[in-house]
DNA sequence: CCTTGGTATGGAATCGTTCCCATATCGACC
DNA sequence: GGTCGATATGGGAACGATTCCATACCAAGG
């Protein structure tokens, strides 16, 4: 059932019946003899041949580091809360931190398949900077600030400072337990922020007081009980996710010391993590779904056409006290 | 840059040129000149092209009720591993729990758009068996079981009822906390196994031992605290999901009531919430990651022609004993 | 020597749309 | 009355591949 035999059932032509599924130009009658025939059969235009016929695929590819991630996975549930309703469908592009599949799949996707892509990047590497460069179609990038791209991020820098801030009022041989600084999001501004704000507070940081793992539970146990080995008076895990918090905690569970009593924790993400554990998590919450619904936002007006000056949106954020600090 | 383009370049024809990028019948230089020739340009086929002549897509659409949901992204996680190895790139269709909206998406990703379909469902309809009836693609359905199609899925309730019968060997007033029955996996068969396993102890449960809620954290509290309220003296707290459990374990950390000491906990899915939550949640662990690839695996076999006779594998499970039962 | 089958190649049709152009009618306006 | 713009319609050329078919060469086998 295609075009053809439409335009044949309903006595017009070809062109005619385009017109009618598209825009303009189509008499009462014929609109009518068209529409009839087309409930009767259940005819739906072929998107491939529409797809190669007009460029564009009516598809946004969405790269991701991790798809079973809490914060991702509110990401993606605003962007694809926004896309649907213009007519986009998402393809999915899981890279599991792996960067080289990122370059990849930026190349591969750009090539042909998709008329816009949101990527929710980590590091930025000199091969990701030369692809994207010369990507064709345009691009959001998600998580991170880029110059020079359409980016909607967070405020990691200042949520952080205001974090110490809170927890350096009760504490005076913090710690903090972080990710890779080649992150510039949740690894640098977060670790930077703290050690800024330490240094506002006239603390000096003993050697292993600034540490650096995974984004996982497990990462964050391990250098929680790091610290506890070189700082054994330690009074504060300021940590760069829920779940290196969620880690440490257990760790000080397994260790008998009592939280926030002897030492305070807090996390950032304010995932449904940081309300189940014991005491609850004080944690800053990042708008994540909001910032996907941005994102998207951002790059339909993009592929529509309009040309959009590169924008940054920086997100705000609140901080969530729970039982886990003073 | 097509393929009309190359052959030019290369001074051979287009089907030459064509059945190099396929199969057969290439001659050893022509092979070499056009080899030259495409990485001299960085051809690549415009896979839409392609897909209007060949009807293959090389897309999977994953239809799911929740995306930001843990089992959910282990779930994809498997499928994306898999697919990603067989050249297929996936598409997402996220329902937020919205029946009407996956027949849609059933209907709109069969029409053209994708190769073959994962269905993560919940509650089938009549208009889902309808429309899946009708389905021109193959469709694999993960999580739940329905005669005459091919799935994956959990062994609800013998997992269930070993799990019930665990919690049984020290309770005489246990209660459920389960979802909507019309979930046949994750509410009709949990929910049975335990009234099967309290049947067996010869446990005769009151009123309200009984409860069905949502798949979330404040749904479980709600459901504890009602159950709590009715029967004063429940000694367990059975719970169809960790999110339901962890809501039931902050409900009856505000009341005071010590676990498992004075009431036992259990969840099902063995989720990171499970091992942070205090203290640490008994649970079972079902395969969720393995069977997303299972589903993907099954799926491509069925894209390939080869006519499965519609599989059904149910998977394995392992009860993780953690502090919150006796 | 003629047939047969494997290897190799190009021409042309095809997939199902969109959209440019040519054409036509009709009322309005100078 | 001729020109002009708006409305309406159909023919046909794309879009960029795959694939059927015809053709041709060459070695082997009877």
């Amino acid at each position: 059932m295609n075009i053809n035999e439409i335009a044949r059932m309903a006595g017009v032509s070809r062109a005619t019946v385009s017109r009618y599924l598209n825009d303009g130009y189509v008499s009462e009658e014929k609109r009518d003899a068209i529409r009839k025939v087309i409930e009767r059969t259940g005819y739906v235009p072929s998107s491939q041949a529409q797809t190669l016929r007009t460029g564009k695929t009516k598809l946004v590819g969405v790269i991701m580091p991790k798809i079973n991630s809490e914060s991702v996975g509110r990401m993606v549930a605003g962007i694809s809360e926004v896309l649907k309703d213009s007519g986009y469908q998402i393809i999915l592009a899981n890279t599991d931190n792996h960067e080289a599949e990122e370059v990849k799949y930026l190349k591969v996707l750009a090539e042909d398949q998709v008329d816009g892509i949101i990527l929710i990047g980590t590091v930025f590497t000199p091969s990701h900077l030369k692809v994207m460069r010369d990507l064709r179609v345009p691009l959001v990038i998600l998580g991170q600030s880029l110059e020079g791209y359409s980016c909607v991020y967070d405020d990691d820098y200042h949520s952080m400072l205001e974090m110490a801030r809170l927890v350096l009022t009760h504490s005076h041989r913090p710690a903090f337990l972080g990710v890779t600084e080649k992150d510039e999001s949740a690894g640098a501004a977060r670790a930077k922020a703290f050690s800024d704000a330490c240094a506002e507070a006239g603390i000096e940081l003993p050697k292993g007081a600034m540490n650096s793992g995974e984004f996982t539970i497990d990462s964050g146990y391990s250098m929680a009980e790091r610290v506890l080995r070189r700082i054994p008076d330690v009074d504060a895990f300021v940590c760069a996710t829920d779940n290196i918090a969620a880690g440490a905690m257990a760790c000080l569970r397994d260790q008998g010391r009592s939280v926030p009593g002897e030492v305070q924790v807090t996390g950032v993400g304010d995932s449904r993590l940081a309300h189940v554990v014991t005491p609850t998590l004080t944690t800053l919450h990042y708008y994540y779904r909001t910032s996907g619904a941005e994102a998207a936002k951002l790059l339909v007006s993009m592929m529509a056409g309009e040309d959009v000056v590169s924008r940054e949106i920086k997100m705000g954020f609140d901080v969530v006290r729970g039982g886990s600090t003073l």
